[in-house]
DNA sequence: AATAATTTTTAGACAAGTCTAAATTATTTT
DNA sequence: AAAATAATTTAGACTTGTCTAAAAATTATT
């Protein structure tokens, strides 16, 4: 149906739209998938004309009906894949995303379904990100910035901010990891570090850094 | 490290080279990738160039060792990738190979080892294809084409010559498929038909079309 | 409002892969 | 051995996607 190229370029003005709400402009897109200014113009030219998305000259680009279908449709690809790969093939969080890269272009709405199935519908990828479902539904999840917290609040971890495979290592060494219970103990107002308690027996001391990278689902 | 395109080549010829062990013409690679000898020519160069097979014009081309080591990778690929299409996902045997297609580019060679663990190791395709191990070894199996066999012997359905998806339905819908004990119970001289029980209980007629498609080993 | 800085687009080129039509080379037939 | 036929290669063009350098438009600064 539609290229490798074109569903990278709507899938990453689909995640800047997100983001920003308003239009999205050459340079973010550029930035964003590793390319030049000149590439983007081209790229968007050849969308445009396939009413995928809308483009006005020097004002930037936003999505059409159809386009923003085709981006969820590959985050739906890519986070059922590395749903895939940590859950069935015990990948590592932070090796999941460039594999997931790549297959997320393989064209089947067969073999999409049955995976779906396959590892029972599940509705957020490893890094607690939300799966979309069919027809591009997304569920809004209520998580929260560790960094939000105040002592004596309690969550469970359940995403992560910060995808880079280093910051994923990080939290894996330390066991931060999706699932795990945490409770607040202490707050610093000088550096905003906090001192955690994980699954109520591992006491952990995280940087203010670390903290507004994790997503907590708030609990009683 | 090697195209999309230039994987399909490699594969392509390693097939031929395989069926007919003398040097590959241009037209036969044509056929079977669907393309024209002008593309052909093309590309032979190029694999050429990269010391994939060795060219001499008008003469056809053998694959170099590397282009082997190639060939045969992408060979393991598709068939662990159609064993998951069928054992975990539930294609059927006649789906599989055109989305392994696809699958058997992706490039990961942490993911083909995880994929095969994941499988068990398997030794053979939904098809009776032997699937080469991590370094291209591939186990011969001394399957025997059905129309060869005679009245009174046994086996056990082990692979097929025909891929084509009309065959495997056929197959399919008869309940000839892999791993099912056949004996053969009459033979006709004149159309060379056969008579066999599958399970020792469905009894069937087979046309020799469908006998000489079909691969067994025999069992006593 | 004019100038400077930034962003975006255009112009022109390149790589991979494909195609048609024409030219070569090899093989078969006479 | 020449002529006819078949296979293969070359020439030149096209598509998709990319790039650099230069031109044009927009935005920010004075
Ligand atoms: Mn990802
Ligand atoms: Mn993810
Ligand atoms: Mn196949
Ligand atoms: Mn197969």
């Amino acid at each position: 149906m539609y290229s490798f190229t074109e569903e990278n370029y709507l899938k990453a003005i689909y995640k800047l739209q997100e983001q920003s709400d308003v239009s999205i402009n050459t340079n973010a897109i550029a930035l964003s998938i590793q390319t030049k200014a000149a590439s983007v113009t081209d790229m968007i030219k050849k969308l445009s004309d396939k009413k995928l998305l809308k483009y006005e000259k020097y004002k930037g680009v936003e999505l059409t009906k159809e386009g923003k279908r085709v981006a969820l449709e590959t985050v739906r690809k890519h986070r059922l894949w590395e749903t895939f790969l940590h859950s069935k093939l015990n990948f590592t969080w932070d090796a999941v995303h460039d594999v997931a890269e790549q297959l997320e272009h393989i064209q089947s709405a067969e073999l999409i379904d049955k995976l779906d199935e396959f590892l029972g519908f599940p509705t957020h990828d490893p890094h607690g990100d939300p799966i979309p479902g069919r027809n591009g539904e997304i569920q809004q999840s209520n998580f929260i910035l560790l960094s939000e917290f105040k002592v004596g609040e309690k969550g469970i971890i359940s995403g992560v901010v910060n995808h880079s495979s280093l910051f994923l290592k990080h939290l894996e060494k330390n066991q931060l990891t999706l699932g795990r219970k945490i409770k607040i103990t202490e707050a610093s107002a000088f550096d905003l570090s906090m001192q955690i308690v994980l699954d109520d027996k591992n006491t952990q001391q995280l940087s203010h850094e670390v903290a507004r990278n994790i997503l907590v689902k708030k609990t009683k």
